[in-house]
DNA sequence: CGGTATCCCCCGCGATACTG
DNA sequence: CAGTATCGCGGGGGATACCG
């Protein structure tokens, strides 16, 4: 390996890894669970394949993680290592600071598809109704072909569906990406969105009142905002 | 600002500023204490101006430091704000985990100006003889017209010279760059390396008893290998 | 699904020279 | 000392097509 600074200080010789573009969210992926190539993917959705492969053997070279053949096909997984689970604290120290003094967010950062993505890893399921819980998301600002989502909540699993899934609706979200991006962030509460009517919610009593409390949230969200 | 990875998490806003080249390494100039241009590019060697200048604007563009303009000249100093000081605990989060699992250092790592730069902040005066104390440091392995350092204390200051001072010489140390290297980085103790004569010392015999005491060595030195 | 292979463009960055 | 201006290139990475 080439030294980048030329300097052999343990944040010049961890920055030669980390700070390569798309490298640090590969890893909060990772360490969100993710352990296949595509889902992966679907938390960086903007990076090219060619280059996601080139970043996860880069971490492997670093010892962050290990390759474990799936033996179906030609396919791996990705299993974080003592080393890449270690980076947890790094992600927690930028997302902090992220969360305190970072830019406003912008148009072009309010990805939906990514927003219900990091949504389906913090429902907690344990507050949740028994048995199958079908929610549908429409983004009433987003493009017309992909606005609507589905999460299906089933057998202590979420998952994430762009197309309709056959599934009767338990309950209808009805909002603007920006609207549920800032609740998720821990920017503005909840209940006031849903009381005005940004946050709009169709089903069962029951559930419309209980679903503030199913979101954990962003995992930064009790972090308040130093500007 | 265009937005780099279209998302809205804190570790992606945070990651469009911090994870470029040489930014964490100004960031960790800046909470050492450096406030002028020439002062952070010691701390930096590689970088050239152009882009050092580039990377403060962006900083203070983030809102992690101010320009202070210098009455005498056209310079600035640079002093970093709130959000620019609690930058400290991602530094830390970074070169811990750098200490404990970053690769092993290179030849081109082996900058001996860097070395000298610094431990020259991290000397424990308060333990040091009153009055002037000068410590010249000989690298046996970097090239013959670089490789002498003098290192000047005095009034509660240290500053790092590379030509003669014309003061008297009171601690000569004589050793290999990685040798001293990895005594700094806490990779190895320094008593065996002074034993052996791997880290020569000529003085007086209490500045050569006492010399081991006065290095406060790296910050992350007491954080122990992983691997 | 989980990648490769190829092409090509842009711009990040280094090098050098110059200025107040 | 503390920058600015200009040039030029290398390769990082996006886009697209293809494959097992």
């Amino acid at each position: 390996m080439k030294s980048d600074y030329g300097q052999f200080c343990p944040i010049a010789l961890a920055s030669e890894v980390l700070t390569q573009k798309w490298m640090l969210l590969i890893v909060r992926e990772l360490n969100a669970g993710s352990t296949r190539f595509n889902d992966i993917r679907r938390g960086v959705p903007r990076i090219s394949a060619t280059l996601l492969k080139q970043r996860l053997d880069q971490l492997e070279d670093a010892g962050a993680l290990i390759r474990k053949p799936i033996n179906k096909n030609h396919a791996d997984e990705y299993i974080l290592t003592d080393a890449g689970r270690e980076l947890k604290t790094v992600l927690g120290s930028i997302g902090e600071w992220g969360q305190r003094w970072a830019r406003d967010i912008e148009k072009d950062d309010l990805d939906p598809g990514w927003l219900v993505w990091a949504m389906h890893r913090r429902l907690d399921i344990s507050v949740m109704p028994a048995g199958r819980l079908v929610l549908e998301i429409d983004f009433t600002d987003a493009p017309r072909n992909h606005h609507l989502f589905w999460l299906v909540c089933e057998n202590s699993t979420v998952d994430v569906c762009t197309k309709p899934t056959g599934f009767e609706i338990d309950l209808r979200i009805c909002t603007r990406v920006q609207t549920l991006a800032e609740v998720w962030r821990g920017l503005r509460p909840i209940r006031p969105e849903i009381a005005s009517g940004r946050i709009q919610l169709e089903g069962q009593a029951i559930l419309k009142r209980d679903f503030p409390k199913w979101l954990l949230y962003s995992v930064f969200a009790k972090t308040k905002q130093a500007r």
